[in-house]
This record gives C-alpha cells, sequence and structure tokens, in this order.
DNA sequence: AATGAAATGAGAGCGCG
DNA sequence: CGCGCTCTCATTTCATT
C-alpha cells in the first residue's frame, strides 16, 4: 500500500507541504511526475487527510491553553455520544480524548481569557447534568505542539 | 496589524492551504494579489508558522494515542529545563505542556503498540530520576484532533 | 504498474496604474 | 487596491522498462 519512498514524501509534507514536488523528487531520488501521482494518490486514498495552515495563536491573543479532565456522573453511551455532539461544536476546544480509568474525556482548550474560560466551563461543565465533576489544569507554556506522526522508524 | 479580512483568510488557510487565492479572494471580497500580499505579510511576521500535510494516523498503524500526567521530584528550574529537553527529541511525544499544581507535565503521545509505550516510558520516566511518578492514561478514541484556533469571534 | 521526458495548463508572484 | 504580465510549478500525455 504505501512504500518507504512514500514514507520519506509524507515525512517531508509534514514538514512543509509547499515545497515544490521537484525539490522532494530530488530529496528522495524520483520525478517530480512520480511524486505527484504518490502525493494525489495518498490524498484520495485519505492517508493525507487535509493540508493546512499553521497559526501562531500567541500572536491572535490565544494564549492560554487548558486540559480539563472530566468526569461523568454515569458512563452510559447515549451521554458519552450527547457530549461528544457538545463538544464537537465548541471551537475552543480543540482535542477530545476519550478516555477510561478515573476520568472520562480529556480536553485541550485554547481561550484568550481566563474569563472566557470560566464562561465556557460554567456552559460547558457546570451547567451539564452529566458531568459529575472536572479538573482544570491550566498550561504555562506548550514546548512543543505538533500532530506530526512518528515515522523515522519506517524510513529504513 | 491584522484585519477582519485576516482573520477571514486565516479561517480558510487553517482548513486548506491549498485553495487557490483566487478562490479565497472570491470569499472575501479581494482580487487574488491583494490576498497574495497579505498571505506573504502574515509569513514573514510568523502569524502563518508553517504549512503541512495532515496525516492520517490510524492508516499508518500509529493507533493508540496516551496521556501522560507526569511529577517532577522538584521543581527545580535546571531539571524541568533538562527534562524539556529530553522530550523535545522523542518523535512519539507530539504535545508536551507545562502545567502547573500537583503535576509539571502533560504529555501526549503516539505509538503503534503497547510494548512501544512500555519501552518508551520506561526509558523516558521510570529511569529519569527526576521523575517522581507518572500516570498513563490511555485514550480510548480521539474525537477531535485539530490545531485549529478559534477565530470565529474575531470575524465580525 | 510505475517511471521519466516533454508538453500543457493553472496559479503564484511580480510591476504597473 | 486591482489589472495584466511573466514565470514557476502542478498536471497531463505519451513512450518506455
Amino acid at each position: 500500500m504505501v512504500d518507504i519512498l512514500d514514507y520519506k514524501i509524507l515525512e517531508i509534507l509534514q514538514e512543509n507541504n509547499l515545497i515544490p514536488q521537484r525539490d522532494i523528487g530530488d530529496a528522495i531520488g524520483l520525478s517530480a511526475p512520480a511524486v505527484q501521482r504518490r502525493i494525489k494518490k495518498m490524498r484520495e486514498s485519505g492517508i493525507i487527510e487535509k493540508d493546512v495552515s499553521i497559526i501562531n495563536r500567541d500572536m491572535l491573543g490565544n494564549t492560554i491553553t487548558i486540559i480539563v479532565e472530566v468526569f461523568l456522573d454515569s458512563e452510559k453511551l447515549e451521554h458519552i455520544l450527547t457530549i461528544k455532539n457538545e463538544f464537537s461544536v465548541v471551537a475552543e476546544i480543540q482535542q477530545c480524548y476519550y478516555v477510561t480509568g478515573e476520568s472520562d474525556f480529556f480536553l485541550v482548550m485554547v481561550v484568550s481569557s481566563m474569563k472566557e474560560y470560566e464562561e465556557l466551563s460554567k456552559k460547558l461543565f457546570i451547567d451539564n447534568s452529566n458531568i459529575k465533576r472536572f479538573r482544570t489544569i491550566v498550561s504555562m507554556g506548550i514546548d512543543k505542539t505538533s500532530l506530526k506522526i512518528p515515522l523515522s522508524n519506517k524510513l529504513g
């Protein structure tokens, strides 16, 4: 399905997707059209999900990152789906992880002020009868944020 | 610095950065060269950090997401810097949040097997004298993963 | 089936008014 | 800021292995 050359292409693209295909070809020993075809296939198959610009949130005032550990009142499936749907439409919720163990969800949220978070948490958590309690963890800084997939072990 | 039109451009680009500038212009009522000039400025100023492909990790076998809560032995600054540097080179650590409160770090890791995580956690946490203890939270599924910055409240 | 070379076409990057 | 040009690059065609 995907061979080593594809992995090498992905490794490059998840760092920079505006690089000319000719340069990719030079880097991995392939012609530009060959690279083009491989990329096209991977887009069609969904291996490459999308192509986006990464924006510096600090420069736009969205400087506060908050991790929220959410404890549900019961783990009935309907509640989980309901809550997922509620979370899915909230732009400030960047990431939503469904976990098992003590808690049920981990969220990563981005807000521009604590006031904004207080209002959001009231609406999302306090006023939500399905949620038993929640734990707010304010991040003091982020050292690493990338959705890059580790591929180095696949490059042969 | 950045006006409403810039926000609209960013809103589009963080969803799709391969869309022609002409289409962006049509969407926001601007000519393609005007869009291009704005994008160029935002790239130079760093508001647009980078442009990347988003890869579907599930299709590549990196199916396990693990959240790790790390408790340091002491909060001396040197230790924090040391640990940051250790984490920064580990490809499987996708995200590293420095927090205050009970714990000191939250990590989001991506691995292809629990065996891989066990080996990594031994090397990174157990054999690390600066780390007092760590809590492993295995994610059963991700509903939302995007690094998109909430801009909707700035679009007027 | 996948490749590379050459040809085509779309779009980015300029100067101009 | 918009218009029009140029030139790079993406994409297609085609022959080859």
